[in-house]
DNA sequence: AAGAGTACCAACCGCCAGTAG
DNA sequence: CCTACTGGCGGTTGGTACTCT
């Protein structure tokens, strides 16, 4: 397994842009043989190119192959890069994988210049995507909130709805949800590739999303259909403002679907009701419904013990796949 | 107008895993 | 089993274009 000299390293070989012609070679190379390259080192001597045969592939497989689509990045191929990259990290060739004519470099490079800077903005870690530490107040139409009355959902949907385009809030917080399980249990082939296809499910329109979901309803991925309807993602996102005023007017939190808010809460039952302990104004019929939605019960991320076979079932669901 | 700063992205570099011999 | 080789991957760099002062 040791390290291969590099062609690259040879005197002579050419680096830096490519030129017109020497694309013109590659592709027209490449083309006579019916689009199979065979073998990449010996491909710039075959096509008389005074090139590394590395730089070959790479100029190949990045621009000029035939099936690579060009121009900006859509609000969809965003989510899902995002949603994707919550549930593999820096795996760009396996999120490249999800996106039709897209490479790992070309997503690369968009996640560095683009989607790292909008999370940072939102207040989310783009290595981790959890929430920055808080500056000590959240501005919300004018009104100061101290950051400790602010669920973690909301600020994760507060995110979202920064990044524009309606980031899917609850793919990430599904997606997180499946790491911090695969961080108790150690991951697997499996499970990975759950989380990816939950992650892709929910960057998909909503009916497709319920399609994926029914697929992978014998998997877990019911449980956690369920346990995002909490999550404020799931009502137009001009209402996440709206639902956290309400909620901090409630002070009372969305319970048990993210990370330290899971580890923090008791495993006691946790009621879906939000209406006002304090203030006694029923929020306007229809405006929360989504919270309103009875939610099955979360118990402590973190309980994985014996007695708590409400994790162990799921990830034995999981382990089935 | 010009220099500085920033953004973007193609391309490079080094490492790693798979595999043939 | 070991070694050499190859392709692929992720991190980084450097050149260019654009924006700001």
């Amino acid at each position: 397994m040791g390290r291969s000299p590099c062609c690259c390293h040879d005197a002579g070989v050419k680096k830096g842009p490519w030129t017109e012609e020497e694309d013109r070679a590659l592709v027209e190379h490449i083309q006579r043989r019916g689009g199979h390259v065979g073998s990449w080192r010996g491909l710039p001597k075959a096509s008389g190119l005074n090139r590394c045969g590395k730089s070959c592939r790479l100029r190949w497989t990045n621009y000029l192959r035939p099936d690579i689509k060009r121009g900006n990045f859509t609000d969809d191929e965003e989510r899902l890069i995002i949603s994707l990259h919550a549930a593999l990290g820096n795996k760009w060739s396996t999120i490249a994988t999800h996106l039709d004519g897209r490479t790992d470099n070309e997503i690369k490079n968009y996640w560095n210049t683009h989607i790292r800077k909008k999370l940072l903005r939102a207040g989310v870690d783009p290595v981790t995507h959890q929430q920055l530490p808080p500056a000590p107040d959240h501005h919300l139409n004018g009104a100061s909130v101290p950051a400790a009355l602010l669920p973690e959902s909301l600020l994760w949907a507060a995110a979202a709805a920064t990044l524009g385009g309606g980031l899917d809030a609850g793919a990430i917080m599904q997606a997180q949800l499946l790491q911090q399980l695969l961080h108790a249990i150690g991951s697997n082939n499996a499970t990975t590739n759950l989380i990816a296809n939950l992650a892709a499910a929910n960057a998909m329109p909503n009916i497709l999303l319920q399609d994926q979901m029914n697929m992978l309803s014998s998997t877990g991925a019911n449980f956690l259909q369920q346990s995002y309807l909490c999550n404020v993602s799931n009502f137009p996102e001009q209402d996440v403002v709206q639902a956290q005023q309400q909620l901090i007017s409630n002070t009372t939190a969305c319970p048990g679907t993210t990370s330290s808010a899971g580890a923090e809460q008791a495993a006691a039952p946790v009621s879906r009701d939000v209406s006002p302990a304090v203030d006694q104004t029923p929020a306007p019929v229809g405006e929360f419904d989504g919270l309103l939605e009875p939610m099955m019960e979360m118990p402590n991320l973190y309980s994985l013990e014996s007695s708590d076979s409400f994790w162990m079932d799921i990830l034995e669901d999981s382990y089935r796949l």
